[in-house]
DNA sequence: GCTTATCGTCTACATGCACATACGATCTGT
DNA sequence: ACAGATCGTATGTGCATGTAGACGATAAGC
């Protein structure tokens, strides 16, 4: 490797933050669609719990990046279509277990396909050697992984 | 008919905006140091004329994904300390062209020295080979570029 | 000259969200 | 049994942002 400085490169969130922002309007209609009828937060919880059940809704919450108070309607929704389970748990009956239904998980998996095979395309349209591609989803999963205050300088 | 090798992953939107999200909030106390004293919106703008000087405002306002009146006080308070210059264009006295100072410019680089530092000890602390972060960052460079449009499925 | 369109600016309105608070139900420690 | 903490819920407030319309100045086409 040549140890020459990099080329200017620009900075990360000001990159992330515009390029999060058009993927997630480019997904919007998609999950609006009646085959799916989901919001962003109703799909950021689905694919949440498809991963594994939750025990809390707080949990649940700072997980997904989202405030306490927010998924409430959310959850409200999702459970009403018959998507999520929330039963008190039977140990601890101020706690809700949260869970996806049989149909919660297809109409999840039904929206994943879709956005995945719509996110294929734009990665194809790139043109750039598919070893870049997985390199690129390699850290981008590890720096999803990340707890948020190790991003905080000092 | 993609090649199905490929363990369960993630969708790009569902990873991109919460990270964005926290680099974005890691970012701000930096720009807010009485060093910089710039705002995530003013300092947009810096990184965007520091590649090139912009014709109208509606155009910088469109490129760095704000509203065409988002940025007015955006620039006003820019203009203010003198970081950028505004001047009605001779052949066009109704758009005006914008550019940076040398205060600004002097500006943007150190703050953007002081971002990149961080970032690259975040990327560094996930432990993955160099040739990983460079075609990540080469990835993310060719999906910045693109038009957001591209993006929509059709 | 007249009409139409564009750019920057201003204003008003609606929305989505974070944040704080409060309350009832419930659990835990003593 | 009692005090304090926790969880889900409801409510209000404030901020940031998107959207729309209107205006004056200016430009371009006929």
């Amino acid at each position: 490797m040549t140890t020459q400085n990099h080329p200017p490169r620009r900075d990360l969130a000001a990159m992330l933050v515009p390029l999060g922002r058009a993927l997630a309007a480019a997904e919007t209609p998609t999950l609006a669609a009646p085959a799916h009828g989901l919001t962003m937060w109703g799909y950021m919880v689905l694919l949440r719990l498809q991963t594994m059940s939750v025990r809390t809704q707080a949990a649940l919450a700072a997980e997904i990046g989202a405030d306490k108070t927010r998924i409430i309607a959310v959850l409200d929704q999702l459970q009403r279509d018959g998507l999520i389970r929330r039963e008190p748990d039977p140990a601890d009956r101020r706690v809700n277990l949260l869970s996806l239904t049989p149909e919660g998980r297809r109409r999840c998996d039904s929206a994943q396909a879709a956005i995945q095979a719509n996110e294929n395309r734009i990665l194809e349209q790139l043109q750039l050697p598919a070893a870049d591609i997985e390199a690129f989803l390699r850290v981008l999963e590890a720096l999803s992984s990340r707890d948020p205050d190790e991003f905080m300088p000092e």
